[in-house]
DNA sequence: GATGCAGAGTTAATCGATTAACGAAATCTA
DNA sequence: TAGATTTCGTTAATCGATTAACTCTGCATC
């Protein structure tokens, strides 16, 4: 008894027009060809037999499919992709947009597969993801596609792209330290050579410079940023001859460690030690005691951005890539107290 | 210069056959129809014009699109919901199959809406994931599409579905207590009342009685599972008369609440005090000092049993429904020690 | 020498929409 | 009042595949 669904035709049918006019009461298309009373009479007639429009065959016709590829090297595994496959989502949604998926553990040739894959479904654009701030080549898979690339960007800057901006929520974060009058700023950070890394080095150095301090006296390295490494390079600057009054971390991770070794050496945060932290971790920042001050990555908001910018596209094929910086906003808590 | 893509009829043309002739080959449906030289001729013009078949229109025709929808409510959010969609990617892309993704935010109207989104693209099966085990009623809006529920189970049984062995994980994370020597052993758990909770709870009263104690008086409740509740149960079980000689708590944020009450009480772990889970969550389980011993929640394989699942019943329409039970292998790590 | 049949393709219908091109009645315009 | 528009539709082509129903050779069979 599973009837099928209704076609165009049926509504037609029931309505008493034609197929062509069925289509554009329901679409609302071809201007002032339909008449209200018919237009009314299709739409009843739709929603009478609980027309859906088969949007393959809709898609076959117009060349769009109403689906963004979103193609991601190895994100689905990392905490933070949640959310910005979240952004996207949500915009994509909002603009009649589903977003089509693929993860492809970062090896190239995979990767141009699966763009391959989801060009042969004909989606209307493709969002490139990243597990984490890179530059990269654009694959040349994408041929002629929209694109636009999610926490990296082009080495040539031929394609749109939107990614954190580092400097400007270092920089936030050292505000937060600066207020509360701390100068002996120490940095923990990874030796993995990554974009955030650079950036948010570099940034430091600047701030610790302009007070006439020298950096490399107040800096330590490990080589993973992960709890671990970020015990080991506390508990190194907590025990040099003057050590700092508060720390920078590379990560909530490194952070974890640094709150750790903190209390190893009997220290507590923040009477005797303030540390601010990047990426505002929500298994982390927030559950730490005390709450971790740290600068948020906007995951969400990058995820929408970036479907909004494709969009944008699909509407101006001619439109001037963009390279966009979103803002890393400051989430306070309470592991910042005066120097 | 942007050449449109070749379709399958200048394939055929360059290969000198028809259309039909070409799709059989490259298919290699039609049997013995197609001669062995003609089928390599077909296969080396799609080759050489870098031939890639328009999926839209193989689906209106074969009513088939290669495309699963996965329905998640709120999932995207979860640090967990990564590993379930990465099982379900990796199985689906296997077969051939990719995820078309919504997320719903767990309202009603909002699901059958989202189903509709994908009914309407036509993708061959559903996959329903829920951001933690409940048990759920099947959305009506399905209606024949095939489906299976991810990490739930429906009320009548009437559709395949996977969760995590939580009897099992509980007895096994108990096990290793009871193999260390503890018989008094606590259970931190949260008064919310989800599924989770209720199987936990009433395996660990079972373990606890077996040995002729009184549950009652080795349970404590927190209404949020959170870190905070967490630390105020186990200062509460930690500090009656007859304490525990461990800890069994109902997940590792709560955990993270029972080291520092711990270190608040002077208590080592797991010197003092022997700690066991529930999640094994990547980002606090192993990165706690010392390391959490947990039962982990198998989302992978769930993600990636549920689209095998899937995939069966698009094979075998009339296969009768599975309610699966994927096991909880124990993460085993230094938190417990000899009573 | 007619019949049957396997082998190797071809023709044309079909999936379910959208849309360019066309048409008849009603209204307006000069 | 004849021609020009507008109004409200319809007919049929089209998107790019798959596939049921044919066709045409050549060969074996009786």
């Amino acid at each position: 008894m599973v009837t099928k669904p209704p076609r165009l035709a049926d509504v037609a049918r029931a309505a008493g027009v034609s197929t062509a006019t069925a289509s554009m009461a329901l679409n609302g298309t071809g201007g002032t060809r339909i008449g209200a009373d018919t237009r009314e009479r299709v739409r009843s007639a739709a929603a009478e037999l609980g027309y859906r429009p088969n949007t393959v065959a809709r898609g076959l016709r117009t060349r769009r499919t109403q689906m963004i590829g979103f193609v991601g090297d190895d994100v689905a595994t990392t905490p933070f992709a949640g959310q910005m496959i979240r952004g996207a989502h949500d915009a994509a949604r909002r603009a009649g947009f589903l977003l089509l998926m693929v993860d492809t553990s970062g090896d190239p040739a995979e990767t141009g597969e699966a763009i391959a894959a989801l060009q042969e479904r004909q989606i209307d654009g493709i969002l490139l993801a990243t597990m984490y701030h890179q530059v990269i080549d654009v694959p040349k898979a994408i041929g002629p596609t929209p694109a636009v690339l999610l926490d990296s960007r082009s080495a040539d800057g031929s394609v749109s792209s939107v990614v954190p901006d580092e400097r400007g929520g270092t920089l936030g974060a050292l505000a937060e330290l600066a207020a509360a009058g701390h100068r002996r700023i120490g940095h923990v950070t990874t030796a993995e050579d990554v974009e955030a890394r650079r950036i948010r080095l570099a940034t430091w150095s600047e701030h610790v410079a302009a007070y006439g301090l020298d950096p490399g006296e107040l800096l330590a390295e490990t080589p993973q940023a992960k709890t671990q490494g970020g015990y080991e390079t506390a508990m190194r600057l907590l025990s040099r001859p003057e050590r700092p009054s508060a720390i920078f971390c590379f990560n909530d991770r490194m952070a974890m460690g640094v709150y750790r070794a903190a209390a190893a050496l009997g220290l507590s945060i923040p009477g005797d030690l303030s540390v601010v932290s990047y990426d505002d971790q929500e298994l982390i920042a927030p559950e730490l005691a005390p709450g971790l001050t740290s600068a948020a990555l906007p995951h969400y908001e990058m995820g929408s951005w970036a479907v909004k910018e494709l969009l944008r596209k699909l509407d101006e094929p001619d439109a001037e890539p963009v390279q966009h910086l979103m803002p890393c906003p400051i989430a306070r808590r309470g592991s910042v107290a005066p120097a």
